[in-house]
DNA sequence: CGGAATCCCTGGGGATACTG
DNA sequence: CAGTATCCCCAGGGATTCCG
């Protein structure tokens, strides 16, 4: 089907990575700035949010626009192709929320069973 | 909407990590012994089987059966739950290849750009 | 304000060998 | 065959500092 190391691939990894995910449903129908962003993505480190950043603008996910001004100003919002993959990540948490209670019962049954 | 650790963060991170993935979909209707995953998943070590395995199957989407026979026999199927859960991975693969041109074409420009 | 650069450290994951 | 146990390594990520 597809191996570890294909394009598809690396798509996947930097959609699903731990900060891919927040951000890209934090500019779900947005535009932030960067530190708006800092903010509202819990507990990113700056180092962490600029990379993300970067790797989503590269993958072609989100669109960056930097203002000439000074303070600078930078804005960040999804791209269409960003759009979608945000779509299919909040459904995917919508999903994982909705089955957790199940995954939990699963978990503590699995743990008395092989304590 | 969802933090850096929660519940669905978790069950997400399972399900799209590196192997967790790859296993999901092998396994997608049908039963493989662990010899068999190992040979269909291809470049897993014994361990990172062993490992992604015993997890799935405690958040409750992998059944594991061992028949008392020697040689050892060991079964691995999904349960409902996992059918579920890689029927969405594989819909997230597909459209990552059905975009990976887009993407290539995005990094390609976005390298031109940055140099 | 919006980063880039640096240092440091942890744990995820590979290779190998052993066991029931 | 189906794992467990052990060792080892390095890339991912945090904290901090500096720059335009």
């Amino acid at each position: 089907m597809f191996s570890a190391q294909c394009p598809s691939r690396s798509i996947l990894d930097r959609i699903t990575s731990r900060w891919g995910v927040l951000v890209l449903a934090a500019l779900r129908g947005r535009v932030l700035r960067f530190s708006e962003l800092r903010r509202t993505v819990e507990g990113v480190s700056e180092k962490m949010l600029a990379q993300t950043l970067q790797t989503l603008e590269r993958e072609g996910f989100v669109r960056r626009t930097a203002y000439p001004v000074v303070p600078p100003r930078v804005e960040y919002a999804l791209t269409p192709l960003g759009e979608e993959a945000a779509g299919l990540v909040v459904g995917f948490v919508q999903w994982a929320e909705q089955k957790a209670p199940e995954v939990l019962r699963a978990r503590a049954d699995y743990d008395a069973r092989h304590r």
